[in-house]
DNA sequence: CGGTACATTGAAGGGGCTCAATCCACGTGG
DNA sequence: CCACGTGGATTGAGCCCCTTCAATGTACCG
C-alpha cells in the first residue's frame, strides 16, 4: 500500500472510509469528509487504556489499526468484556454521550486511534445526511452484534459459545480484508475469551481442546484456524446474516 | 389531557416527542417534526407480533401505547429476550437496516404502533441535524442497556440479575411518568423475566420468592412493588446512571 | 536462571436446570 | 352452578454443566 499513488481514483485509505465505502458505495466527496474528520491520529500502547470508566470524553476514537476491548470491571473484580473493537470501527460510544464514560476500553496490542470530537459528528450531519445514515447504520450493525452476544451468553453452552465468538471474528476480520477464506490471526488468550464468554478459563481450556479433538477449530500460537467451517457454523447456530447482508446501501442509492 | 388546548404552549403530546424532549429540550419546531413523522397509527392486540423474524420491512415503528418485547427464538425452541419496549421506544431497530428481521417482536399488552417509514427518518436528518443527532444519542442509550443486560447476563447471579432487572424498569417507567417512587404496573410473567433474565421459570419463582421474604420487592397481581430501594440497589449493584445522566442536551445548547 | 504470562488438567462443589406434581385464578360451556 | 380447560405460580428431587481451587507445564524474557 505504500507503493499506491495518492491521485484520483485512489480510493478510501483509512479503515473507517474503507469499511464504510464498502458497505454503503460512498462517493469519493463523502469519503474525502470522512477522511477529514479524524484528527490528532495517535497510537496507543498494547494493554493502555483509550477510555477510562468514569471519566468525560468530547470524542469518540475511530480504531485504526490494533484491536481493543471495551468492558467493565465489577466490583469483585470479574470483568465482563462487552465487545472487540477491530480496525476501522468506532470506540468510545456511547461513551461520549454520557456525563462519564460507562465502560473502558483497552488495546490489546499495539494500536493507533485517532478522535473524532463529538461537534465534529454534529457537522457531519449537517454536511451529509446520507453520511449521518450510514453512520446510523454502523451503529445498527452494532446493536444487532450486541444482540447476537447477548443470545450466546442467555442461550448457549459452553462450546457452542466458543464455535459463534470464533466465527465472528471470522466474518467481521474478513470483511476489513484481515482474515483469509478459514483463518486469521488474533491475539486471543483464554482469559480475553473467557471475559468475554463468561466462562472460566479453564473452562474455556477444556472447550478448545473439545473443539480441537474435534477437528473443527484450533488455535496455535496467535492463529485461528477453522478447519471445518460448515460442521462449526452448525454447531453454533450461526448465521452470518447480522454481519454481512444490509439494505441501507441499497436505500441510499435512490438519493445518491 | 383531552382538556388540553392545542394551542401555542401545548407541548409534545405524543409519548416519543415527550420524551425526546425531556432529555434535549426540543424547540416546539422540532416537536412539530417529530410529532409529524409518525404515519399511520394502528393498534396491536396482546400476543400479536408487530414484527416478524425473517420479513423484511420498510419503516420502523414507535410503541405509543403499551408494551412490547424484542426476542429470538433459537431452533430448540428457547426463547432469548432481548429488551422490553416502552411507550416512546423505536421498535424495529435495527431490523429496517437489513434484508430480513433478525428479531421478533410482539406486543405483551394491547399496544399502539406507528410506523415511521425508513425515507422519513432520511428526511428528518436532512431537516434537523440536532434532532439526527438526538435520535443518535437516543440509540446511544439503548445500547449502553444491552451492555448493561449483557454483564447482568454474563457475571451475576440470579438473585442480582432479578434485582437488576426491576430497577432498570423502575427508572425507565418513572421517566415516561407510567411508575410512581417505589412501584409500577407491569404484566410480567415470569417466563418472561426467566427469558430475559435467561433463567428456568422455576428458578425465577424461586428467586422472587427468597426478594420477597427478604422483604426487598414484591410482585402482587401485576405490580411490582420495591420495598426497599437502597438495600436492592446494592444487592444489585445498580447505577441508574445509565438511564438518565446524559451529556447531549448540553452539548445541543450551544447551536440551539 | 528465576519471573511472568499463559495454558492445561484434575478434583470437588454448587448454582441453576430439568422433570414432575400441585395449586390457584379465571373463563367457558353444559 | 359446577365441570373442565388453560395459563401461570409454586415447590420438590435429582442431576449436570460449569466454577473454584490447586497443581503443573511451558514459553518467553530481563
Amino acid at each position: 500500500m505504500s507503493s499506491e499513488p495518492p491521485a484520483a481514483k485512489a480510493g478510501p485509505t483509512t479503515p473507517l472510509a474503507r469499511k464504510l465505502a464498502w458497505f454503503a458505495g460512498l462517493s469519493e466527496e463523502e469519503i474525502e469528509i470522512i477522511e477529514h474528520l479524524q484528527t490528532a491520529t495517535q497510537p496507543v500502547r498494547r494493554n493502555r487504556e483509550i477510555v477510562s470508566e468514569g471519566r468525560q470524553y468530547d470524542s469518540l476514537f475511530v480504531l485504526l489499526e490494533g484491536i481493543a476491548v471495551r468492558y467493565r470491571v465489577l466490583h469483585d473484580g470479574r470483568r465482563q468484556v462487552l465487545n472487540i473493537a477491530l480496525p476501522g470501527d468506532f470506540v468510545g460510544f456511547p461513551a461520549c454521550f454520557f456525563e462519564a464514560a460507562l465502560y473502558s476500553i483497552t488495546a490489546v496490542t499495539d494500536a493507533m486511534v485517532s478522535a473524532v470530537p463529538f461537534v465534529r459528528l454534529l457537522q457531519l450531519f449537517e454536511q451529509s445526511s446520507r453520511l449521518a445514515a450510514t453512520m446510523f447504520w454502523s451503529f445498527g450493525c452494532e446493536a444487532a452484534m450486541y444482540a447476537e452476544h447477548l443470545i450466546d451468553i442467555g442461550r448457549r453452552s459452553a462450546i457452542e459459545r466458543v464455535a459463534h465468538f470464533l466465527l465472528e471474528l471470522l466474518i467481521r476480520l474478513q470483511v476489513i480484508g484481515l482474515a483469509d477464506r478459514q483463518s486469521y490471526r488474533m491475539p486471543l488468550t483464554q482469559e480475553l475469551i473467557g471475559d468475554a464468554l463468561s466462562l472460566s478459563v479453564p473452562h474455556v481450556s477444556r472447550t478448545l481442546r473439545q473443539l480441537r479433538d474435534d477437528n473443527l477449530v484450533s488455535i496455535e500460537d496467535q492463529r485461528v484456524i477453522i478447519k471445518d467451517l460448515e460442521a462449526l457454523s452448525a454447531l453454533a447456530d450461526f448465521d452470518q446474516i447480522y454481519l454481512s447482508r444490509f439494505r441501507i446501501p441499497k436505500l441510499l442509492e435512490r438519493d445518491g
